[in-house]
DNA sequence: CGGCTACCTAGACGTCCGTCAAAATAGACG
DNA sequence: CGTCTATTTTGACGGACGTCTAGGTAGCCG
């Protein structure tokens, strides 16, 4: 049964999960709220978005810039962003008529961290 | 070495995909494949899974090993297991009547690798 | 063979998730 | 104010997903 109301906002609350996995096995809680970065990650379109963003010029990116790139409409995008914003991957701001989102490097690497294998780690 | 027109299904598909992705934008077709994978590790249990496995000695263990630690049934595990194995996250090998799951550390290499942050990148 | 253990498959069930069209909100501008 | 553009919210629908129980397969041993 792991449907709890995910509480998991910036990453700042993963800070006590900057382990690589194949270093100690992660405890139920860890896994809870990494889990709920991953499965941000596990969608096509926001993978894409995400990249989209981060790749950008100044790791940001204008809705209207990222629209068009995908064969989805305006509110599915919308949804995507707003699954990224929730886990912390990126933020928003809006300036004027238009939101730009920003990449958050730190939640990134993090994630890179926790998937890394460090040497001598390796079987 | 180079370019092989095979068509595998896995983890080798990927190999042209070790970008970080806040260094170019994905495309839609690297997207769908990494995603299959970070989809694999949107579930809590699978996460831990893997985590045990792969910070387990040798970085293999037996299932018998694994299903203790959860309260989800057998087969859930199993479920989970395949998962994680036909994203070649990791292997499996039977030996009598026990089945031993091996992390796969170029798998998990390479998802560190495209989230990973370059120096510089950094908006 | 029969029975035992370890593991997997099949099928069902309820929930979650990605998608869309339609409507709502936010800001710019005349 | 009214209208236009940009973006989000709402609500609905269909399919995917995690979980279970029940049953099946594989190997060991007496």
């Amino acid at each position: 049964m792991s449907k709890q109301p995910v509480r998991l906002t910036l990453a700042t609350d993963l800070d006590d999960c900057r382990v690589p996995l194949i270093k100690e096995p992660l405890n139920a809680d860890q896994a809870e709220r990494l889990a709920s970065s991953f499965k941000a990650l596990g969608d096509p379109v926001r993978l894409r978005l995400l990249s989209l963003i981060a790749s950008h010029e100044g790791g940001q990116a204008c809705v209207c810039d990222l629209t068009d790139a995908f064969e989805v409409s305006a509110p599915t995008i919308s949804h995507h962003l707003k699954v990224l914003k929730e886990t912390g991957l990126v933020s928003s701001e809006r300036r004027g008529t238009w939101v730009y989102y920003r990449a958050e490097p730190a939640a990134l690497e993090l994630l890179s961290t926790v998937l890394s294998v460090p040497q001598g780690a390796a079987a």
